[in-house]
RNA sequence: CGGGGCGUAGCGUAGUCCGGUCAUCGCGCCUGGUUUGGGACCAGGAGGUCGCAAGUUCGAAUCUUGCCGCCCCGACCA
């Protein structure tokens, strides 16, 4: 966290929700531990769907739907995965209302108790599975490759805006493979789909790792994910890819004939992110300005704001200005010309920089007789006057320039947040004093990965793929570890 | 669900201990004028069941009880 974030709030929370509302992305709404996203915010979630979905695509998979409502013995059939979720799921216990006896407003009808409650999902594995049973009957049919955007609800006692709330948006996909390698090379290409998704565009740097068993998804065999760091230095899981093995076909009897024609159960995957992606992009990149987008996720790239004295200076601006915006837009820039006269330009200024658009291009009668503007670039507040000519492709190599430095800001962050541990009085240390990513040795063990959890806070993020392998001692109990493993404290 | 804090105009708030011209101030909003290269200025104006309900009292934003909601910390979790 920088000193100016600190210094701006003690508590970090409070400044991240603050960006949050005043840079117009989202709401608390009356539902509990819900959020309105509004229209800004709903744009930069839009772009990240629009982008994730050509990925999936271009991994071979398709999109479905499926319901909302799960019934209560579906969800009933794997242990794990009930587990982890029964204690907080929402359930429909009533079909229908009627009016209050007292006069006043509705009450449950008891008589339209259902038989069988529903479950509000809080992922899909279980209708999921119970469909694909009947989509599968031979290898030819796999492998089955979906994926769905939908909501979910997940009642957690503690809520936070787009990190985690009541109800969320996400993509989830789960797949079905006849072959076991099949299905963790799925798992494997969709966690570095995501990887790359979250460096190339959200321009967020991520460790990709494999969690321990203690932090696994409920009902799989292997939980793979990418981690990202916050500026207050606490850690960020931006993204799941689950190994399934055949937890789901067992408790489901998913089985299919092989090519040598005997019965086997389906190996599955499932991956998912979600609009907690929302909130990574605020945490990691905003300044006590505001948001700081990423050029590839911002809804505006680019606001032209006028300055004139008088009417028919506006009008030779607004000329010049939408010559310079459809030149822009031939680029498959997204630009705003902001000409509204209820405002000042200072005052836009200011506005456009909290909401995190990464240009801004001021026009006045001083630049119209030199042929000029002013560029002024969110992420380093730089200002510069730049000549009309050839204006479109030098923001165009600007916008490339912010997404890499926004990105190259974040790594080096990152970088400089990781550090090594070798005694839990270290760990101790730096979490307390600047927090980050601390690369410790481990036994292995849950009861240690718990005990290191009670005392410091801190959680396993992952343990690292392509991790090197070091000889050396588990920090608490001094047994023999083989590599070290990422510690941090988290959201 | 535990611990702490809070609820007064669209937003942010003073006032609450010690009940009585107390409904304060700033931003925003409306009207008029002057302004406009970093959140303009002046003048005038509108806007409030003081979270809800009951109680104490001659009198309640203020005291009591109950309820509701929000925020922070914890447990839980993406």
């Amino acid at each position: 966290m920088s000193k100016e974030i600190t210094s701006r709030k003690e508590n970090y929370s409070e400044w991240y929700n603050d960006i949050v509302i005043k840079a117009d992305l989202a709401e608390t709404s009356a539902v509990r531990g819900c959020m309105v996203i509004k229209p800004y915010g709903f744009a930069i979630w839009e772009k990240m769907q629009q982008q994730l979905d050509k990925m999936f695509k271009d991994t071979g998979h398709s999109n479905a739907y499926f319901p909302l409502f799960i019934p209560k013995s579906f969800f009933s059939k794997e242990a794990a995965h009930i587990e982890g979720f029964a204690k907080e799921c929402a359930v429909v216990t009533h079909y229908r209302l009627k009016a209050s006896p007292d006069g006043k407003g509705l009450i449950v009808d008891e008589n339209a108790k259902l038989e069988e409650e529903y479950i509000v999902r809080p992922t899909s594995e279980t209708i999921i599975w119970n469909t694909y049973r009947n989509w599968i009957q031979s290898y030819r049919d796999l492998p089955i490759l979906i994926n769905q955007w939908a909501n979910v609800v997940r009642w957690e006692m503690r809520t936070r805006l787009f990190l985690r709330t009541t109800e969320f948006l996400w993509q989830e996909g789960h797949t079905a493979h006849a072959a076991k390698e099949e299905a963790i090379g799925e798992t494997i290409k969709m966690l570095d789909v995501y990887a790359e998704f979250a460096e190339k565009w959200l321009a967020l740097p991520v460790i990709k790792g494999i969690k321990t068993e203690n932090e696994r998804f409920a009902g799989a065999v292997d939980t793979y994910c990418i981690e990202a760091l916050m500026q207050d230095g606490k850690a960020l899981q931006a993204g799941t890819s689950h190994f399934l093995g055949q937890n789901f076909a067992k408790a489901f009897d998913v089985k299919f004939t092989t090519k040598e024609g005997v019965q086997d159960l389906v190996w599955a995957t499932s991956w998912g992110v979600s609009t907690r992606l929302m909130g990574a992009l605020v945490m990691a990149h905003s300044d006590d300005e505001g948001l700081i987008l990423p050029p590839k996720l911002a809804p505006i790239q680019v606001v032209i704001v006028p300055i004139y004295k008088n009417e028919e200076q506006l009008n030779a601006i607004s000329e010049y200005a939408l010559k310079i915006k459809k030149s822009l837009e031939a680029k498959n820039i997204s630009v705003k010309f902001d000409n509204r006269d209820t405002h000042k330009p200072g005052w836009k200024f200011a506005e456009y920089e909290l909401k995190g658009v990464p240009i801004r291009i001021a026009v006045g009668p001083r630049d119209m007789e030199n042929n000029t503007v002013e560029v002024a670039r969110r992420d380093t507040k730089e200002k510069a006057t730049y000549q009309v000519v050839d204006l479109e492709l030098k923001i165009e190599h600007l916008l490339d320039q912010m997404q890499h430095n926004i990105y190259k800001k974040a790594q080096s962050f990152k970088d400089s947040s990781t550090y090594h541990a070798d005694t839990m009085d270290e760990l101790v240390k730096i979490l307390d004093e600047k927090g980050g990513f601390v690369h410790a040795h481990w036994d292995g063990t849950t009861e240690t990965e718990l005990k290191i959890k009670e005392q410091t806070k801190a959680t396993i993020r992952c343990i690292p793929l392509n991790n090197h392998k070091e000889e050396g001692k588990c920090i608490l109990t001094g047994k023999p570890s083989s590599q070290r493993v990422i510690f941090a404290r988290a959201y």
